[in-house]
DNA sequence: AATGGCACTTAACCTAGATTAAGAAAATTA
DNA sequence: TAATTTTCTTAATCTAGGTTAAGTGCCATT
């Protein structure tokens, strides 16, 4: 999991009451809660009562950057969805070596999707890079909503073959394009990233050394 | 979609007889059809009515080797089920270079994926590479089977999962291994393929030039 | 303000795999 | 059966990107 699309609800966000109150703490989670709702209303409409039960299922939490959500060798519990912050999902081969196989950030989701669907002990590191609210769904409850709430279904089977197209077209663009090339498909598809993460992240992505997307960079530079 | 359950139904097959009458047809008939029920009630269980339901709206084909299914360019309108002979899917670069994106051998599907779901011209060619039976379901009566078959819902995810777990597996093999341990894993997830098909489709789908294959299987030929 | 730890750069050298070309073997087709 | 097209092999040469190493700048702690 982890997949393409991204909302323009966190304006919403912004309009943050700072005050204290009960009232005000109870407008400002459904403020929260709204982006998550509005990512799933963009493929299949909920009732009142069904977007309570989803939001029941749900939890948040706050991380700071350099928490491991997730280490190689662990069975992944959640899938995270973003409110606000970056993550990344990586594994490290035998050379001690990370590639990182997917970020997100606000409205994306991510997770080990393998260690998710078989319950194993997967090889992916899931590492906050900035900050991060997250919206947790145990594998659990998401297993119950499905059957409490076919649409979600639907929903999770669209969210879930949209990641498989993007991952499909990454592929053969690994197998296609220049290092050049992949760099600018990471701009276009992570749009703004670029001065958030560490630059080393990003040859991660595409996969070269950092040392190469040094040089390749202050080439791009020169022109 | 492609992706990654095989099963042993192929078995059944082998049975067919050889006689014209009328019942003898019909039996085959079943028989055929039952390798891509028993493929999906490896999944979800469906009522004989189900079946029956999902069955009449399907309808099987035959191909040539060499038959291109679908070009570049081109509205994908169907998902293809693979009953017996085998199938790729790739696209061309601007160099005139073949990539290969899956293949699909007994027991498999093949599609393309985001011009399924997009209804919007793709870039992939599907080729049938071994004369094949296949069985077509449409993008229409497939959005149909959703919502009259809820199940079939949860099949396709599942499905998808799957796909998109093997296709960042692949991703991140692409990033991490050398030439010949990706050979070696082409080998573990297609086995026996290599006997069918043109080594050059092989190093396709490895990523390396086919003069680069033969060199490297004949130093590992040597060992 | 000093220390240590990252992230980034630069540069010399190295290698997996690409490119080009030409011939041999195998498979299609006539 | 021969003719033609594809696939496969071998070998020389080339290059995108890797490796190693050393140095710089930038924080975060103390």
């Amino acid at each position: 999991m982890s997949f393409s699309i991204v909302d323009e609800l966190f304006e919403l966000r912004k309009e943050q009451t700072k005050q204290n109150s009960y009232i005000a703490e109870s407008i400002f989670q459904k403020r929260i809660m709204s982006l998550i709702i509005n990512n799933i209303e963009k493929h299949v409409q909920l009732t009142a009562e069904e977007k309570q039960l989803f939001l029941s299922k749900t939890e948040i939490q706050h991380y700071k950057a350099k928490s491991i959500l997730l280490s190689s060798g662990e069975i992944c519990k959640h899938s995270y969805f973003v409110n606000s912050g970056i993550l990344r999902s990586f594994n490290i081969n035998d050379n001690i070596v990370e590639h990182v196989l997917n970020f997100a950030c606000e409205g994306w989701w991510i997770g080990d999707m393998y260690s998710l669907i078989s319950q194993k002990p997967g090889n992916l590191f899931i590492e906050v890079l900035e900050d991060a609210e997250l919206v947790l769904l145990s594998k659990e409850n998401q297993n119950q909503l499905y059957t409490e709430i076919p649409k979600l279904e639907r929903f999770f089977r669209i969210l879930t073959e949209n990641a498989l197209v993007a991952n499909q077209e990454r592929l053969m663009d690994n197998l296609s394009l220049s290092a050049e090339e992949r760099f600018d498909k990471f701009c276009k598809r992570y749009p703004g990233l670029i001065q958030r993460i560490p630059q080393k992240q990003i040859a991660s992505y595409i996969g070269v050394t950092p040392e190469f997307f040094s040089k390749m960079k202050s080439k791009l530079l020169r022109k």
